[in-house]
DNA sequence: TTGCATTGTAACTCAATTCGTTACAACAAA
DNA sequence: TTTGTTGTAACGAATTGAGTTACAATGCAA
């Protein structure tokens, strides 16, 4: 039994015991309960009502009589439903929220990020609002590479690293901070937990976002104060 | 706050309280987490972690204060990245689970179908593979027009039905069955359940397939069986 | 027919998750 | 000091799915 076919079975809505046992069913063709059963692993006493269930979902059909036999209904079909009503659903649920969001967005001028996901999705934001200027710092090259695109299309770009062997491959021009500067960067404990920034970057000299693990979570800040954004700039310069 | 939002979210993969709180939150654009309780309903005690939750799913922002401050993440984005997670779930699903699909289709003859989806995918299925003669009884136009396409394709189609006048606006030429005919298919009892059966279709005198309701839930049988479709074509004929 | 294994149903326990509530610590304002 | 707000932690109830037990019904072989 491939865990993968089950976990991701499992990601659209079914059981485990559903998932096992449909795609059990999907590999045997046609096969009576206990034989689902035998291969699949789902207890035996349950393997009817766990068949019933997929028959009522779509997934299965099945031919009553002593045993009763099954089989799965073609996978491409199957699949092919499933994803027109999580796309018609997601649609619905996207213009029903968009007719909510009537407030425009932005109001505060510093935000906090958590999921790794909602990091790069500020990122791409960030970067797609820099008119002229954008100054970078950071410590691995994972982030240029991850933006690649979006930071190639940036006029003004000027990186600055601490090491500048890690770099090497990276395709982007790096410049190297002065001896001293990582203290401004290297990891810190503030109240008991341990801080660390991996990035820094400085737009137009008006907003900045700040890339990093606090207290074991990575988290992104982003501030739109010129003041700050100035602030950071000054400490920035006085690094090389 | 929509029920149906809530819904669609929940569907989606978020708990009801999540789904409330995010779209609260959408449509107040930035708000404390009280704001977000007040408005929404969930428990304040419990706002607190739901909005975290949201957070490292990528849903929600957050500015760190007295208050903390909170705010959606635009639902077009969020709701895309969800769209492209689980079409790329559907996608790897169906290639490993077409890839354990060796066996043939379809050596038992009569199978049976319970869902309501299936019963239209057998339907089509069925359609589509008529060469030459299409015999159809039913007792609504509703078969006719949910697969007009598919059943103007056939050439040699012939309709009955139990009363003309339900036809008339279907676009189809019915046939109407002879005085008498219809004890062959009104409900009936059969072990303490009701039985009805709505339509019978017999392709090329090979194939026939039976939509009906037997004690209580939609089923299609289909068979393969020649005999038996003959035999079920022969009752047909005797009813005009 | 009797005995026995298989088929199928129904009910239960257990564990995990989510809902909804309670208690309380930290803090700020009056 | 009192009061109210913010935020955390934990608990009990309800629900769901996993895994088990008991048993009736069916078919089969001696």
């Amino acid at each position: 039994m491939q865990e993968e076919i089950v976990e991701g079975l499992r990601k659209l809505g079914l059981t485990e015991y559903e998932a096992k046992a449909y795609a059990t069913l999907v590999g045997m063709g046609e096969a009576t309960a206990r034989e689902v059963h035998e291969l699949c692993g789902v207890p035996r006493t349950r393997i009817y009502d766990i068949l019933r269930d997929l028959g009522s979902k779509g997934f299965v059909e099945f031919v009553q009589g002593s045993p009763t036999y099954y089989r799965a209904v073609e996978p491409d079909r199957v699949m092919e439903r499933l994803r027109d009503e999580l796309v018609a659903c997601i649609d619905r649920s996207t213009s029903e929220l968009l007719s909510l969001n009537l407030e425009a967005h932005g109001s505060s001028p510093v935000w906090c990020v958590r999921s790794e996901w909602g990091i790069k999705n500020r990122i791409r934001d960030f970067l797609s609002k820099v008119e002229q200027e954008l100054i970078v710092f950071c410590r691995s090259p994972d982030l240029l590479t991850e933006h690649r695109a979006e930071l190639k299309k940036v006029v003004g770009l000027q990186i600055k690293v601490d090491r500048k062997e890690k770099f090497e491959d990276s395709g982007f021009e790096v410049l190297e901070m002065r001896e001293g500067s990582e203290r401004f960067f290297k990891d810190s404990i503030i109240d008991g937990s341990r801080n660390s920034i991996d990035a820094l970057m400085i737009a137009d000299g008006r907003s900045s976002i700040v890339i990093g693990t606090m207290s074991g979570e990575k988290l992104a800040i982003i501030i739109k104060l010129p003041v700050i954004a100035m602030l950071q700039k000054a400490v920035w310069e006085s690094m090389v």
